[in-house]
DNA sequence: GTCCGATCATTTGGAACCAAATTCTATGGC
DNA sequence: GCCATAGAATTTGGTTCCAAATGATCGGAC
């Protein structure tokens, strides 16, 4: 078992390499917490319920955006999901093709494409969403309802952190320095 | 600001739509809420301090399990940051390139290859972690210092519950059914 | 009506990533 | 000593993802 030494483990070694360095522990912990409990559930659940449907962790969440917010418009479905529009392109194609998404022209600006289920696509979810929450509930079984609603609680205020500051706060650090371009993906043209 | 609006709104939007079904709606939360915060916590980190040393979050991962933990074999440093062994290789032939790692053979056994820092990695991450840290606090900033030890706490025991019962229970959903085939990754052979 | 900037979705190019296959090394029987 | 088996990293083949580039369309200004 790797789990729990090798966690407070990290933590602890971690300090110990910092000695000189103040850092800030708590907010430490609590962000590599995140990161690693988000791939553990992803991991658990690709596994487990998606696996056996044949679907990727992002192609379901992108059913599951569409399904609880209804005919959406791509650039929307793409920000919810945490993906970016030209992913979304190649997933919603995917599940188009499948007969679980229908894409079609925005009746009066024609830029925009909307989202929708088909009707095999609300079946599916009717079928596989209790199944997936199911799984949720596994993955938090050591956890009371009122520790779930605790727990989302302090993850929903990082993500609004991060979405009403983050921006400010990378122009800040930047401060007028280039965006300093990424390694991977196209390049720039000139 | 899609910010509070959107999160909220998007779980009892999900509640009204599975009306009928009955759900478990805090541990719902809560996964949703782990993924979306792990999101935002990489991508504000990928656009502030990783962007601008020119690395990945992968790469950046890599690089702390070698630091905090010291030489590692790379089976161990795989496991810890989350990674297959393969993309290991790939990360690890970049950042030997770059300088900042090294690899050296077991000296007693030939097939362990070991990982550590280059004095330029180790003065690497003496000046970039400061700062990763310093945006691990303001993506927590909107906690108190016990909260974030809560959080860290209830993500713990999520990650705990999956490297513990995740398999055994994998099994019994499956219970004797075909491993289902994965979609990506080489074929196997026959 | 036609340019022109803004705003979409899509295409493109490259890296990341995984799992199977492969290769290399160690070790235990014989 | 030799071979089979096991266990390690690496290679390979494939998908997924992002960000820049592209192409399409809208809405004004003129």
């Amino acid at each position: 078992m790797p789990g729990d030494r090798s966690i407070t483990e990290a933590e602890r070694l971690a300090e110990a390499k910092l000695g000189g360095i103040p850092i800030r522990r708590e907010q430490m912990a609590a962000v590599a917490n995140i990161y690693r409990a988000a791939s553990a559930v992803r991991q658990h659940l690709e596994n487990s319920v998606l696996r056996s449907s044949d679907l990727t962790w992002t192609a379901f969440v992108v059913l599951w955006v569409v399904w609880v917010w209804g005919e959406s418009e791509t650039r929307h479905v793409a920000e919810e999901a945490g993906i970016s529009k030209g992913t979304l392109t190649g997933v919603a194609r995917t599940l188009e093709s499948r007969g679980l998404l229908r894409r079609i022209g925005h009746p009066t600006d024609g830029r925009l494409v909307l989202l929708s289920l088909t009707d095999k696509g609300e079946d599916f979810m009717q079928r596989v969403f209790p199944a997936f929450n199911e799984e949720e509930a596994f993955v938090t079984a050591q956890l009371s309802s009122a520790e779930c609603r605790g727990l989302a609680e302090g993850l929903r205020r990082v993500v609004l952190q991060v979405e009403e500051h983050g921006e400010e706060r990378r122009r800040a650090l930047l401060d007028g320095a280039e965006p300093a371009p990424r390694r991977s993906g196209r390049r720039p043209r000139a």
